[in-house]
DNA sequence: TCTGGGGTCCTCGGGCAC
DNA sequence: TCTGGTGCCCGAGGACCC
């Protein structure tokens, strides 16, 4: 999700030059906010924040109004308030938000059949195969704009470029609801000038790293010898910002990734040191973590827990198990043990757990025929959690399960497990 | 001002086998 | 038998993305 505030916004003229190009990258605007606005239109035009508005949560996402106020995703929502005091905060609501990005993405899918979803609210289309039938990679550029707005009611950014780096940094810069086409010959031209924190991948460390060394510019990063480059951000780095600088970026678009790991983690709204409650969140996590495997039919090869402490430092310990699992039970064990053995008693701000080293365990084991109905089930659970404490929550989910089984021995009694 | 939650990828160091 | 080089795996930490 962009974080810009759509200053600085650049677009193509229709009809510009799109020879070359192939690769298309969809980034919805402001997307959480939109979806808010969709579902409640008196909303349009306001100040939006979406995030929590109490505890330590940060902003999701913030409409074009708040942004003018220099509201920022990743901004504390209290720090946001305070630059911006009439916006409306709205608690974010990812049945919401997944409901319109399925029919988003099924537009894409209409479109091509080689769709690389990023995130819930872009991706990455290869057109180069559907030209007969849709026409250049511009002209099809400007019809997904026009029927993600027409047939969902909210608006996207595209760029479009021979290649990925370049079609992401485009649509970027046509933010908010434009389109801005790359075309292959001028591909070192767009990238010259532009700020080396403009790259995808490049963050707040790289880029000071960069331009300590009076790295500024793209063009920059050409002209740099590579053993310099080298010493600056490290080998893998150095190879692939001079690859990208110069335009090169091999990178097909992946239709079928999965996911390597999955995991859950809390910040709590007061620092907490008492270790049992440590304890009983960490199997809380475990119970949510092996529920979602169990769900997709993997198991976990290594379990990882996280803890960050008042002060922010974090640390994380693993473990690789002797025998893959998802049973919760034996994730929470795996994880309170690697929890033991961190010495350090400060009061603890956040803790995580994380299974990796995904294997298939053999198919799912459909615990809900209808995924819009585990979602309910798992929302649920965290409106009650919120509203009741995680003790709670915990028990009526082993409730559930005890329920579920000895009343049928059905694999749906995994499910709450 | 005070930093979420869900991920991926990379680097580095230690242990181990060859 | 000992030692050093090399490659691999694992674990920890950090940077980055949305």
């Amino acid at each position: 999700m962009g974080r810009g505030d759509g200053s600085g916004r650049i677009v193509s003229a229709p009809g510009a030059d799109d020879s070359g190009t192939g690769i298309l990258h969809v980034d919805m605007d402001a997307f959480y906010a939109a979806v808010e606005v969709l579902h409640d239109p008196s909303l349009r035009g306001l100040p939006l924040i979406i995030g929590a508005p109490d505890g330590r949560s940060v902003v999701s996402s913030a409409s074009y109004e708040a942004r003018r106020y220099g509201v920022r995703s990743a901004m504390p929502v209290a720090q946001a308030i305070r630059l911006c005091p009439t916006a409306r905060i709205v608690p974010p609501d990812f049945t919401k938000y997944r409901d319109v990005s399925q029919k988003v993405m099924s537009i894409f899918e209409q479109v091509t059949p080689l769709v690389e979803p990023l995130s819930i609210d872009e991706a990455f289309l290869d057109v180069r195969g559907v030209r007969r039938l849709w026409g250049s990679p511009g002209r099809i550029g400007a019809m997904i704009r026009e029927r993600v707005q027409d047939e969902v009611g909210i608006s996207c950014s595209v760029g479009v470029a021979a290649t990925k780096h370049v079609a992401k940094m485009a649509s970027t810069m046509s933010k908010p609801d434009g389109l801005l086409i790359v075309a292959a010959a001028d591909t070192l031209d767009f990238l010259a000038t532009k700020p080396v924190r403009a790259m995808w991948g490049v963050g707040p460390k790289t880029a000071e790293a960069l331009e300590s060394r009076g790295i500024r510019l793209i063009r920059d990063i050409r002209a740099t010898p590579a053993s310099a480059l080298e010493r600056a951000v490290g080998p893998a780095l150095a190879q692939r910002l001079g690859d990208l600088a110069e335009g090169r970026d091999p990178r097909g678009i992946e239709t079928n990734r999965v996911e390597k790991s999955v995991g859950h983690e809390e910040t709590f709204d007061i620092d907490v040191s008492d270790r049992e409650a440590l304890r009983s969140e960490l199997l809380r996590l475990a119970d949510r973590v092996a529920a979602r495997l169990r769900r997709a039919g993997w198991e976990a090869g290594t379990v990882a827990i996280k803890i960050r402490f008042s002060d922010f430092t974090t640390l994380s310990r693993s473990q690789t198990l002797p025998e893959p699992t998802s049973v919760g039970q034996r994730i929470g064990e795996v994880a309170r043990t690697l929890f033991e053995a961190i010495d350090r008693r400060d009061p603890v701000r956040l803790v995580g757990v994380r299974a990796e080293r995904l294997t298939d365990a053999g198919g799912a084991l459909g615990l809900w025929d209808d995924d819009a109905e585990w979602r309910r089930v798992e929302d649920a659970l965290d409106s009650a959690q919120a509203k009741f404490g995680s003790g709670m929550v915990t028990r009526a989910r082993h409730l559930g399960a005890r329920a579920g089984r000895g009343a049928a021995p059905h694999p749906r009694a995994h499910g709450l497990d």
